[in-house]
RNA sequence: UGCCCGAUGGUGUAAUGGUAGCACAAACGACUCUGACUCGUUUUGUCUAGGUUCAAGUCCUAGUCGGGCAGCCA
């Protein structure tokens, strides 16, 4: 379960925020609502994991809610294996942080009728998710967003038009030129009813006709130019069957959406700022009763390196550039979850982000280091060797086992330990020996000193190498008076370095990632595909010390110098069997390495 | 040659007319049985030009630059 960092962060700061709690100390509405409203056409990234927590964290502050509310207004694109995927999510980014705000809406259930100020109305509040609840979803207002269509017809705010798709499109004019009228325009109230009710049942074609708002062809705002209400879709909904031939279009659903749910404070990307008075428009004309939802937007996500855009990562998935889309080195929420990245650093670098108007690009480093602050304070030590070299301890026989004290994370207040057995043979990294070293190499060389952690320091005697002329093992001497209650603990060495041994160790897959694009802004490239690191992946069997075959997939491992790493979902879990289980280690991140090399 | 949004160090973000601060990054140093962590020091900023004001990053005007809008996608 993630921890909260302690001290917990001062609660955010931001232009929507400020319009909340001036509307708060105004006692505009009730209660704050808020929604997250994703379309269930692809997997969750991080750009959402900024929009998840500005709604939930508002909701959070404010004694609120934040409904999970899917946008399912076009069959064509949608289907229940994404939202499942994005439920599962949402849930385990918010967990331990939001669960409480979390609105879902009893299974089955649509807005109720109900009365307002003598005025008749439709809401459909939220409940706690649970055995007998699901989310929100926009076809669960199919019927009610109908009858709004049918209201909007007859105070001759909306019509049917018979052009089509591309004579609707000539007819929009342009930026900077006006559109002209469709000549269905002007169609009585009584005709727009029969056609509008012969859309839905069916008489026409896709494409045939469309519901549109009556709003000004000439208007500067291209989206003020008629907009659609409704199009005509063969097609089978994921939630709703074969109930419908007619789909709303997003603007028409999602302010009504948000009414029906009383939702207060509607919270989109920018690209939605010229939608804003189309929002506006149909909730005013439809003259509805209780108070109305005001929609405000901020910039999304860009990260350094990074694609955030639900098409173009469908694209790696569906062209095998990744194993899916939980393979560890995409930003989906379920990838990260699967590198090992704790859903706490998610949400403490998007609020540090923080939230405005301008279009900006965040470097990885802000993310690595949210991360790794996380991961510091959490993860368990553990001693790996991913590119193994053998070092015999020739003054150590063989068969001895002589027992170390290793400190489980120096982090903690009262740091706990285990034992680790120091035996003749030894794994070492191979980085970490040179036969011709570098200036200033503090690890291992021949002839040289160098503290094995937790055990004691040794001396490089002898390189042995094969007829090829590479290393196939080093031998040394341990000094025994340094390990801890010797007499000379204290003695000093510049570098120290960890080790396995090689009697009492198990072999593991390791995978360690690399960025996945090689340009700081793959999203800008003519070709992202171009700029795809072919060496984004690299896959080691490595040495493990031998408590590690027991972890488990929430355990999170700083690998002592090397980095953090999580047991993969591909890892057979249960008890070690004869022989030890195979098991697949992912690095998350590697630690900081301020030795320049 | 329309409408809308924006512009503060390398990056991101605060300052709501009154000392330009924080985080990340970078550089250097201290510490160190992780070249990690932690700590210390340093470098670097209000797009331009006018105006209002005792006082402007903040308000006004104009410009420059960047982004968005012509799906029966969301």
């Amino acid at each position: 379960m993630p921890v909260e960092p302690n001290p917990p962060a001062p609660a955010p700061s931001d232009f929507i925020r400020d319009i909340v709690a001036a509307d708060v100390t105004q006692k505009r509405y009730a209660q704050i609502v808020t929604r997250f409203p994703p379309e269930p056409n692809g997997y969750l990234h991080l750009g959402h994991a900024k929009s998840i927590c500005l709604n939930f964290g508002i909701a959070r502050e404010n004694h609120g809610r934040c409904n999970l509310r899917f946008d399912d207004t076009n069959p064509a694109k949608e289907e229940t294996e994404y939202v499942d995927s994005i439920t599962a999510d949402v849930r385990w980014l918010i967990a331990g942080w939001a669960d409480h705000c979390l609105g879902f809406k009893p299974n089955g259930a649509s807005p109720a009728r109900t009365t307002v100020n003598g005025q008749s109305d439709n809401y459909l509040g939220p409940v706690a998710p649970g055995a007998n609840s699901e989310p929100f979803s926009a076809s669960s207002y199919f019927d009610q967003l109908y009858d709004y269509a049918v209201e909007l017809i007859k105070r001759g705010k909306a019509y049917v038009c018979d052009l089509s798709p591309e004579d609707t499109d000539s007819y929009r004019g342009a930026p900077g030129r006006p559109g002209k009228d469709s000549p269905f325009r002007t169609r009585t109230v009584a005709e727009n009813l029969d056609l509008y009710t012969r859309m839905k049942t069916g008489d026409f074609p896709d494409g045939a006709r469309s519901l549109r708002s009556k709003i000004d062809m000439a208007s500067p705002n291209m989206w003020l130019r008629d907009p659609l209400l409704y199009r005509i879709r063969h097609t089978a909904h994921h939630h709703t069957g074969d109930k419908w031939c007619i789909y709303p279009l997003y603007d028409y659903a999602h302010c009504l959406s948000d009414y029906l749910e009383g939702v207060t404070h509607s919270i989109c990307t920018l690209e939605f700022v010229d939608h804003r008075p189309f929002y506006n428009w149909i909730l005013e004309k439809l003259g509805l009763p209780r108070p109305l939802p005001h929609q405000y937007e901020f910039a999304k996500l860009n990260l350094g390196y990074t694609i955030v855009s639900k098409r173009k990562l469908l694209q790696l998935v569906s062209e095998k550039y990744v194993s899916g889309w939980d393979d560890p080195r995409m930003p989906t929420l379920s990838g990260l979850r699967r590198r090992g990245i704790p859903a706490s650093a998610i949400r403490a670098f998007v609020t540090g982000v923080g939230v405005t108007k301008f279009d900006s690009l965040t470097e990885v480093s802000v993310f690595e280091n949210a991360v790794r602050h996380e991961l510091n304070a959490a993860a368990q030590r553990r001693l790996a060797v991913l590119k193994p070299v053998k070092l015999v301890l020739t003054n150590i026989p063989a068969g001895e086992i002589l027992e170390c004290a290793a400190t489980n994370n120096p982090q903690d207040a009262n740091p706990t330990t285990r034992k680790i057995a120091l035996t003749r043979e030894v794994f070492i990294e191979a980085d970490d020996f040179a036969e011709v070293p570098p200036p200033k190499y503090f690890r291992l060389k021949p002839g040289g000193e160098v503290r094995l952690k937790y055990a004691c320091i040794i001396k490089c005697d002898e390189v042995v190498k094969n007829a090829a002329g590479a290393i196939t093992e080093l031998r040394g001497t341990a000094d025994l008076t340094t390990r801890a209650g010797g007499p000379n603990v204290d003695k000093k060495v510049k570098g120290t370095i960890h080790w396995v041994s090689a009697s009492k160790c198990v072999d593991a897959e390791v995978r360690l990632y690399d960025r996945l694009f090689n340009v700081a802004e793959p999203a800008a490239e003519d070709d992202f595909l171009k700029v795809v690191n072919p060496r984004s992946l690299e896959i080691v069997t490595a040495k493990l010390e031998a408590s590690l075959a027991a972890a488990k997939p929430e355990d999170r491992f700083q690998f002592e110098r090397l980095g953090y790493f999580a047991l993969d979902k591909d890892s057979p879990v249960g008890p070690p069997l004869a022989g030890g289980p195979r098991l697949i280690f992912n690095r998350t991140i590697s630690l900081k390495d301020t030795w320049a090399k």
